[in-house]
DNA sequence: AATGAATGAGAGTTCATTCAT
DNA sequence: TATGAATGAACTCTCATTCAT
């Protein structure tokens, strides 16, 4: 456990920065080569996605990764050092996807529709829902990588929304005093309780996007209610 | 083992209706001790919060719980079992204290009010956040706990909003066509996500009372200007 | 296992010598009451010949004899000690039944048939056959408890047997050499293997008297064959 | 675990034919080193044999082969899996011992004493009689066990013998109704309870050479005067 | 005297990790 | 460098035995 402490996730996204400077020849320096580290973690997604961190074995990952155990342990100190490059590796996924939904359109209405959209579909997937159980169940024993993912992927989304909104606010668009909190309440209306729902089992696949459509127009309208300029709400 | 077959969650809360029917002389027939029951799901509790399912040992319970593992295993069929009746405790003081929070209160904002205070203090408490954590790190293999514990928990505030607004409706005091939604749509403005982030680590204590304060009357207010009768929302 | 080694079967056998000396009230003194001991040798006999020594627990004993744990362990040391007084119960009843298998029936071939039939019956009954396998599985554990079922059991015929064909050759009617390898061969060719094959469960049910009868004739036959006056054999 | 289901009892002695094929280089593939898989059988061997199978722990056996627990587990699904490969190997070492006793030799008398000295000899050997102890033990849970070893050692001879002696009665050297009965009959005198004594103890060492001699001879002597062809015998 | 709840050592089995090849 | 056989601590669960009632 000690010895997991020193690799943060910070520094697992470094270890790439020059990897072959050691071996011109070809020849890979001892976990050095991004190939076959992209091998073990497609592997060891696919294990810990369907199974779970503690019920995943480290067996499975080997075969449906086809390296060997030793390998394994050459590119990753331990278990949970290998989940958290898997997580990482997910959550810098995640940040791409969303990072530009807010950019270009015009109308408030259709922009915050399309960012609802997003966000909601991303975060009911399937994909999403698992890793979350699994970044959940090791959250006692790996603390910072469930925050770190929270940032990356749920939260993520919260921050583009607030620097959008705060833009609109400038511009006279818009009528709010906390743009921290509408950001958040917008999110919120936007799922309606989905991304609850999904983990916790009660909806066993990802909502219908006539189901998710509308969820989003109603929010965008309780949103406006609020939040628009002529209303002066709080 | 006929006693621990009796340990079904439905059954749970009707075991101890007349505990000492049988035993006047105070010796509790095998397993059905509700102090000792009581005092082991108790130091279950404090292991299982505190490192999770997988990561807990029926070992550490026992120490723990202060009896002995056969003792344990008198009350419960095994771990899972164990676990389960913890979970299920936890359900039922949920259900307990929110099911009155919309009764008898009359102005509209007050209701709302305090429903929003007590559901979001609640679900950002400790306790619950860690049981959650817990259910949902073991999901995959007992779906039926994460299910149950979040139809009692989180959406049992649901039931009851949602049968409130159609009341309030009916009364002409609240324009709302699709009262799911709008349930929904009002808890998750009060939560204005911090289950989420409770969930996830980024809160690592619960909000302060004055924080939850200013969030429900925002999401108070934010739910009137889309659904009061006088406005026109959707 | 020391304690166990003082109780030796022979001593079992004289403990109700004098059961009420001490309580003529009619209370029986700690682990005197014959019939209790009874009630709990018939439950434990039936879990022992059901599933075996080890297979079988205390508590299933408990059960089937309807007593507690803590009388069972006052009428018996331990497990082994009431293993091997169930034992005993039962070599006592099998000697007195073959006892008196020779006496009277006048013409040798008779006399041998009918003792044939017996013993063969006997040995081959589901009874003897159980308890054979369970006294065998412990017997390294149990010595002294095997040999002395044996002596009892199967090789009491023997005693028997040779005795009856000593008179016999005293009397000119039959010419043996070696009474004791003869008493041994009769017997074994009157059962031909069939306590084998019951044993290791190639016969899993006891032969039907028709096969028996024809089997014990045709050893009859040989037995004759070989020992009768007027061949000379050996 | 692929490995280990390979260890069906039909399959074990094949195992091995090309060991090394797909390890030239001396590294054994999990599960497969048949010197490490008979290292393990040897260890369990010795600690099963004293003490019988349930009262051998897999940490004795663990201690007494020099291998770890998780290597025994590579080459056996459990307990009773490397109880049954024992068993197994015991009963093709006696077949083969058994199965040409009877080929050449010319005259009846000469072909049947070497027989009946073989199959005594070896039923009667420490190594048999502690083989069978164990599997009686186990009978009730591994029914077919006993059944396979019984019909591949004892019972094996039988076969052998029954094919002789009609091989006999058809060159007119034999007068036998059934060869059947006449073949068991034979080996019963031959071991004249030998083995029923040493399984249960009463005899605590294999006979003396001279003493199987002497039964055997009269053994002989018995059958030829039931079954000789001039004898008008049944 | 009889009870049976409680004990806790020890059972079989798994699996993250190591290191000889 | 890459492999995977081997390790052994730790797991869940059982059950003969004890002793307060």
């Amino acid at each position: 456990m000690s010895a997991a402490e020193n690799n943060t996730p910070e520094t697992l996204t470094e270890d790439f920065d020059s990897p072959d400077d050691r071996c011109p020849a070809g020849r890979k320096a001892a976990g050095e080569d991004p190939a076959k580290r992209e091998q073990i973690i497609e592997g060891a997604k696919r294990v810990f996605m369907s199974v779970g961190f503690d019920a995943a074995s480290m067996n499975d990952i080997t075969r449906e990764a086809g390296v060997s155990k030793g390998t394994i342990y050459v590119y990753f100190q331990n278990k949970e050092d290998l989940f958290g490059a898997l997580i990482e590796r997910e959550r810098n996924r995640v940040v791409r996807s969303i990072k530009h939904a807010l950019d270009d359109h015009e109308p408030i209405d259709e922009a915050l529709f399309e960012f609802g959209m997003t966000l909601t579909s991303h975060i009911t997937s399937d994909h999403t829902i698992r890793a979350m159980r699994m970044v959940l169940g090791v959250s006692d024993r790996m603390p910072q990588l469930a925050k770190r993912f929270f940032v990356a992927s749920p939260e993520n989304g919260y921050t583009v929304l607030k620097g959008y909104l705060e833009r609109q606010v400038q511009q006279g668009r818009l009528q709010i005093e906390d743009t921290d909190l509408a950001a958040r309440q917008f999110i919120e209306i936007c799922m309606a309780g989905m991304m609850k729902r999904r983990l916790f089992g009660e909806m066993d696949a990802p909502p219908e996007r006539a189901y998710i459509e509308k969820t989003v127009t109603s929010g965008v309208l309780v949103f406006r209610a609020a939040y628009d300029v002529k209303t002066a709400t709080r």
